[in-house]
DNA sequence: CGTTAAGCGAGACGGTACGTCGCGTCTTGCG
DNA sequence: CGCAAGACGCGACGTACCGTCTCGCTTAACG
């Protein structure tokens, strides 16, 4: 992903061994454990193939949490914008409460601060992708009249996902569908829903 | 700090040295670039020193920042908690702008899910004090009447921080006070003050 | 050479460009530090396209070094036996003076303990024949009643080419005219002539 | 050897293990097959160590073959000169038709042309001082007046050693017996005894 | 008021992983 | 089908830090 050189004769089957492998470690020894030489052994790939392919771990990680994001949480629009909102919160917190996803989160996101390269992808790939959905969502509502006019949406979003970002990083038990439930009701009335 | 064996003949200067070098180190080279061996090298100071205070360089930069922050971000009671909270999260935010805080707070956090002794730490010495004060200063404009009985304060207490957390992990701009000031707000109308 | 598969459809282009870029190599980086992958990329060659025709880098080089050596030192005979004797010595130990094929030429010896099969064709293209000329060139000057009958041949060779070959593996300067007569001299003393 | 940087609290352990692991390791593979990576495992010793006293695996080969040579091939004087010349000669060719230090100075040799500290550390600490005790023997010899006073000693060393080498590097049966004794008488022959 | 045990600097040590290099094999597509 | 291009599995390279371990030396506490 982040920037593949040519992709021309690119051997799938590396590919997805060696994601395979990172998240399988990524589960049986932690983020912090997880190593490009075990990856390699274990996918039966060469180092020389991951490096050529990715610029670290955190790249690989990233790209096969991304592909297991995807539809893991869809945006859906039923109408109900508070429903909608539990609905996408809870798929996301529902993720990164199990392993492999959960460890693996954290530790690309703590190696943002010293890899230009990754927080690049990550923003570009992920977040800003997601935050735009969700954006796009909220003003769908506003469209509705569900929400006011003149609300905050992107400062919103980021009233949602920042309790989960906390507590995910802080390492508190992950939120239940009833804080999840209060969560949206008070990000709803705050925007004077 | 975490657990001093005896600090009954302990080097005071010693301590300063591998302090102050750590946070310097995190300056220049940022977190991850800093190691036990250079913090060593840098302090003059022999690494088995370092291995008999600390457990781990994030130990190290923990107590470093954990002395900067106390005088940083203290917490006042005005009587205008719409006022208090601003200063207080403003406060937070200044220090997460500057080097070498935030990004040694970044790289603190980073450990964490790998760390359990650091992460306990950091749980026990900055964040649940801090989230406690919080909390009192919400409940003291609750007896006051500005906020409902009701209200879950330390959800709300999540509500201020988590953005800041969220910006902070993700490397987006610090918030502004403008920000701040609608972000306060927005917590306080979710609360139905 | 060596072992060449079919040479039906042999690129003599291909072959061509792999000597002199092996040469060419040799004589910038030393024979140490030519690679199969620099001559494939300096040739314009594919490595596919030398692993086809030679089994390593010395057979690459070997068969520069026997090309161009073929036709740098002929054995002559004027009739007499020491200005013959000298004559090639001066030659052989002229051309080891000089890139690349000194270099070339000690990387070759210093395969010969793992690479049994560039030992053998060492032996064969190489020192084999030239040991064969030289013994004929005494021999025939041993009919001539230059040299005593019973005089062992073979070892005298041996200690023209010996001091040769000590010199220029324990990369000692090279002999100078004066040097060689003398070797010549006392090789041909100790034979009984 | 070659340069050792401090020497203060070097582990000799170490370095005995290291000595004999590249040795052993060099009788069972051969030269070129022996790397510092085998050496450090069979050795029980970590890589940084053998980087830290040596600088390739020749200058570790080149200690261990010069230990071992130091009391194999002692210079004595009997008062017959070609009996000690016989018997000096004799003994370094037994010393090289053995593994591992056969196999092992045949790869020290094949490393000098590319590798400009081991060429020195080779001439300073084996080959010169064994050129000077041989021409010492001859001194001795040509005061005794079993010599002309005339001969070119240092060219009779070569004369000695030269066909020792040839053989040597180009993997000719080592000489026998009676071809050594020939050799000496030759050589003796050429300086004119 | 020594003595003595600690904390200390220095840095060697056995390890693990790094990111790179070159090997020899292979596959693909062009001429 | 030979060839260029170059990806691949493999394995060694030499380096960086890890955390542990002596070494002597200072230095403060207590006998």
């Amino acid at each position: 992903m982040i920037t593949p050189p040519s992709s021309l004769r690119r051997s799938e089957r590396a590919r997805r061994a060696t994601l395979q492998a990172a998240l399988d470690l990524c589960t049986e020894k932690g983020y912090g454990r997880v190593t490009i030489e075990a990856i390699a052994a274990r996918a039966g790939v060469s180092k020389k193939t991951i490096y050529r392919w990715w610029p670290s771990k955190g790249a690989v990680l990233l790209e096969a949490f991304t592909d297991a994001l995807v539809d893991a949480t869809p945006f859906v629009d039923t109408g109900d914008i508070a429903a909608d909102l539990r609905t996408h919160v809870a798929g996301a917190v529902a993720l990164l409460s199990v392993p492999p996803f959960g460890p693996a989160y954290a530790g690309i996101l703590s190696e943002l601060h010293h890899d230009d390269v990754l927080a690049r992808a990550l923003k570009d790939q992920l977040v800003d992708p997601r935050v735009e959905e969700a954006v796009a969502r909220l003003r769908s509502a506003q469209d509705q009249g569900q929400i006011p006019p003149g609300a905050n949406l992107p400062l919103a979003v980021e009233m949602l996902y920042g309790p989960v970002y906390y507590r995910h990083v802080l390492r508190k038990p992950v939120q239940d569908e009833e804080t999840i439930a209060t969560l949206v009701a008070h990000v709803l009335r705050a925007l004077g829903a």
